[in-house]
DNA sequence: CTGAAAGCGCTAACAG
DNA sequence: CTGTTAGCGCTTTCAG
């Protein structure tokens, strides 16, 4: 292994002046900079990264804890992962991967240890074991998904309230009076992973605000599930004339019922998802929706911890909730809502 | 933060004894570990990660590349990074997240730096970028994938080629003999990943062994796509009695469009997959599959990395292409053809 | 603008 | 069974 010593003896300069070419810390001659970089080129030169964690006490590594369950929506997961050490990499940083399995004391350990600076935890439950962790004397994190009480944590997400009442303003907009919510599945709702409740709440108020009646089912993503909800809801209210989906595995399922039950899409009925704009984009009916930005939180999950790290100490820009704002994409599968059918026709 | 020294004066010894009762690497006295185990707890120590990674030379850091590329099947991708990140930790290890997008050169940087011990790489191409480094004095790596030449290199793959035989079987076995495959998109043969045309392989020599006629159309997963493939598909075959699917993808879409078309299953079609489990049970028709054994490839890569690095320099077990025997499932979706229609029915 | 030197916290001979 | 002592390779004062 070459050492930064050996670069130093091999450009006929200090070692702490090859550090100091590495690092921009000092100002350095062009003639020098040019003999120490080309010493490093030639020999190959690679920092040791632990000796460099050691002497600076800065291992250069954020950890991300992924949920080990994986009943959510897979995908999203992982694209917001890819996302985080994409932008870690652009700042110089890697990313440590933890899974949720080993709980609170994978913060501490990784922390205590040196290795992570910092961490950025996603799946955040509404009262989540780890936050207690983290309000006492943490390491600086960042919070994917929003708890209950968001005091004193840096937390962004998507802002699933106004993500449902999104939905609620494009139906009522379209002329629609009754809709139905199909949700996630009844696991996610017990578990209060937030987000499901929030996104129930902006299309419940909404709802109300603007007049338009509303039923919401929890649902499993099999196909029988997603049968049996959605003719209890035709029962129950037979003049419901949009569907807001928040179920990435019952979006196919509810559209291949709606067609079998002869009911056009958009012309019968309409449907509005919230999900990833992969899935609704390649539905068998191409889905007006509201994106799961996952890229852009695993992006300001980052530059976020990076703000805080390289920062003022307790510098602006780096505390509180940041929830992004969602945008709503039209596509083939909402429209104004059938004329009300003459009695007797 | 609190150092080994401190622990040592703490508990009255010297470091070196602090340091031996951590490793285990010499025989300690009851009384002398019981009281240095005391301080540890007391005053809470965590060994320094950087201090030990520069002392040993070894940083106990496993890096795993994920392609950063999506359109294959994510949930199997995470499926293996979480065992992956799961059986590392049971080791010991830590697992550093790198995605495909820095190429070969992330393995040098990540290596090269003592960051990481080893490698685990994802996704492998039949001649993969990244080959090249690693059979070039690179660090102890095992890829999951198997590439063109395996030559010199560790693998850890599903044996696709006897996936694809076991589907023959299964339905050759019931009476078929006729199939038709619905595969990956066209972009995953033309990248010339592998696992697809191991697949296919095993389907074709083993059709041929066992006389089944058999038609294999790439296809990608939209519902149209899928539409247009089928349609392709029965009007030239209008014999073919089963089909087999590996595209995740292209599972509900088949289905949707078997039901439509008026084509009961198992009854008129059998269907059999090649997939995550998860994926074939819940399938609107239970699905008769091959299962993607995700975290058993996760957990057999690390544990053959751990083998290598601490077994013997160059000991058995570790070297060469380890197949994972696949496994046919039977559910709701396959059984016998239909009698031949009787002409003029 | 550059060098010398003192650690960072831990491991692993080497000595008893 | 335990202690002493060199480093591991780099960063960062302190001096020039």
């Amino acid at each position: 292994m070459v050492t930064l010593a050996e670069v130093a003896r091999h450009a006929g300069v200090s070692a702490s002046t090859v550090s100091y070419v590495l690092s921009g810390k000092r100002p350095i001659s062009a003639v020098t900079r040019r003999r120490v970089t080309a010493s490093i080129e030639q020999l190959g030169y690679q920092p040791h990264a632990g000796a460099r964690a050691l002497a600076s006490s800065r291992s250069r590594i954020i950890a991300l804890m992924v949920p080990l369950r994986t009943d959510m929506y897979v995908p999203v997961m992982l694209e917001i992962a890819v996302a985080v050490a994409t932008t870690a990499r652009a700042h110089g940083y890697d990313v440590l991967l933890l899974t949720g399995e080993e709980g609170p004391s994978a913060l501490r350990r990784v922390t205590g240890s040196g290795l992570a600076e910092a961490v950025i935890l996603m799946d955040v439950q509404l009262d989540d074991g780890r936050l207690p962790v983290l309000r006492t004397a943490g390491p600086p994190a960042v919070l994917v998904g929003l708890p209950a009480d968001p005091a004193g944590l840096n937390c962004v997400d998507l802002d699933f309230r106004a993500a449902g009442a999104l939905c609620v303003d494009h139906l009522a907009g379209l002329g629609h009076r009754e809709i139905a919510v199909i949700g996630e599945s009844p696991g996610v709702y017990a578990r209060h992973t937030g987000f499901a409740e929030r996104t129930l709440g902006g299309l419940r108020s909404r709802a109300a605000e603007r007049e338009v009646r509303m039923l919401h089912r929890p649902c499993e993503g099999s196909h029988d599930a997603v049968a049996g909800v959605l003719a209890r809801i035709l029962d129950e209210r037979p003049r419901v004339s949009a569907f807001v989906v928040q179920n990435e595995t019952a979006v196919e399922p509810l559209l291949a019922l709606l067609r079998r039950t002869g009911r056009a899409v958009p012309e019968d009925v309409s449907v509005v998802a919230v999900c990833a704009d992969q899935i609704a984009a390649q539905a068998s009916v191409p889905l007006t929706s509201v994106a799961i930005p996952a890229q852009e939180l695993g992006r300001r999950a980052v530059e976020r911890l990076i703000a805080r790290l390289t920062g003022r100490p307790d510098g602006e820009g780096a505390a509180g909730v940041e929830l992004l704002t969602p945008v709503l994409t039209v596509r083939d599968s909402s429209g104004p809502p059938p004329p009300p059918r003459t009695p007797g026709a």
